[in-house]
DNA sequence: CGAACATTGTACTGATCAGTAAAGTAAGTA
DNA sequence: TACTTACTTTACTGATCAGTACAATGTTCG
């Protein structure tokens, strides 16, 4: 049949968009289908494990990119406040200010948590060592800058639920103000 | 057939647990059987609207019993700080430290957001707007105690999502020792 | 007793699910 | 030109989904 020359790597952004909004149950090979403007058939060719499959290529884009934009500065920018400061706008726009789901967080505390309970525990660990050693670069004890970044990741993520819940970016955004407060060395 | 004489009352426990590990569209009718120990003619009987109403049942109970164990003091008991300190207390029972998912949090980031989204928001905002209350009450001033009980109530949604992705309670329990620090009058 | 009613199990509906099989088509290559 | 490989469509599988219909049973109350 036709070819449309499809790659693989177009396909991540959609699924990634179609898990989001749906979650890992709720994203029907239906959906995905009309997501990616694939029929099953191509899916299977690229993904022959399924959903499964998909997910973990859409985790693996994910952890990347958090890497590069994120965590790399965090861990061994050459100013920790800028690198903190940074993180916090990437994030804001990542997540459209609430509006948009994060995966990762969703994931967890769904029933498909033990599926891909090591995707999940390594990205936020990844988040929080990261943090962490800006913390720790910016002059604070270990103890902490543990404290912090855990504060700081937990948040983001109680953000997403709450300004989503009360429909209002704006909660979303008090609190990355209230991160910066906490977080930045002024 | 056989009477078991259940009650409706009954199966909301086992019905909020099952939505709690599977989610709205996880929790199968198959799944909802097992877990009450009904048959669909049953369940069907109890909730003639489906899935749906059984959701709606098991929200109005925990709407009320944050209302009657947690709102009620926090908006009108004779101490704003003891009020604040049971609540840590409570939702560290009732979440388990982490382990036990927030329904009404997990339905806030999934799809079926928009079916109970009034349901969802005035959870919320009920909390949010009675730690407020409290928090005037403690001598706040109306803008800072409403934007630390946004914090708080964010932060306990994301400390169920944080220690659930690490596998670790002491997540949990680490973020209501520093709510504990900034809610607190001392 | 007997009628009205609430509760229950079983069997069914049609839709949708994830995944498979295979044939068809294009592009690249020898 | 012939062959291989990559991609795509279509049609299918059997399982499971939510929900319905209904008969069988018990309880309650006149």
């Amino acid at each position: 049949m036709a070819r449309m020359v499809a790659e693989r790597s177009d396909t991540i952004a959609p699924l990634a968009e179609v898990f989001r909004e749906h979650g890992y149950e709720g994203a029907s090979l239906a959906l995905i289908g009309k997501a990616t403007g694939l029929g099953k058939g191509s899916l299977y060719n690229f993904f022959p494990g399924g959903k499964e499959e998909m997910v973990r290529a859409v985790l693996t884009e994910i952890e990347q990119w958090f890497e590069n934009a994120v965590y790399v500065p965090l861990r061994s920018g050459s100013d920790a406040n800028a690198a903190i400061d940074a993180m916090l706008d990437a994030v804001t726009v990542y997540f459209k200010s609430g509006r948009r789901v994060c995966l990762v967080g969703a994931l967890a505390v769904s029933n498909t948590r033990d599926r891909f309970s090591r995707a999940v525990r390594d990205y936020f660990a990844s988040w929080v060592d990261a943090l962490q050693a800006a913390l720790v670069r910016q002059g604070q004890h270990d103890e902490q800058a543990r404290i912090l970044s855990e504060d700081a990741v937990l948040s983001i993520q109680g953000a997403i639920v709450l300004s989503r819940a009360l429909d209002n970016p704006a909660v979303f955004q008090r609190a990355m103000d209230q991160l910066r407060r906490r977080l930045l060395v002024h």
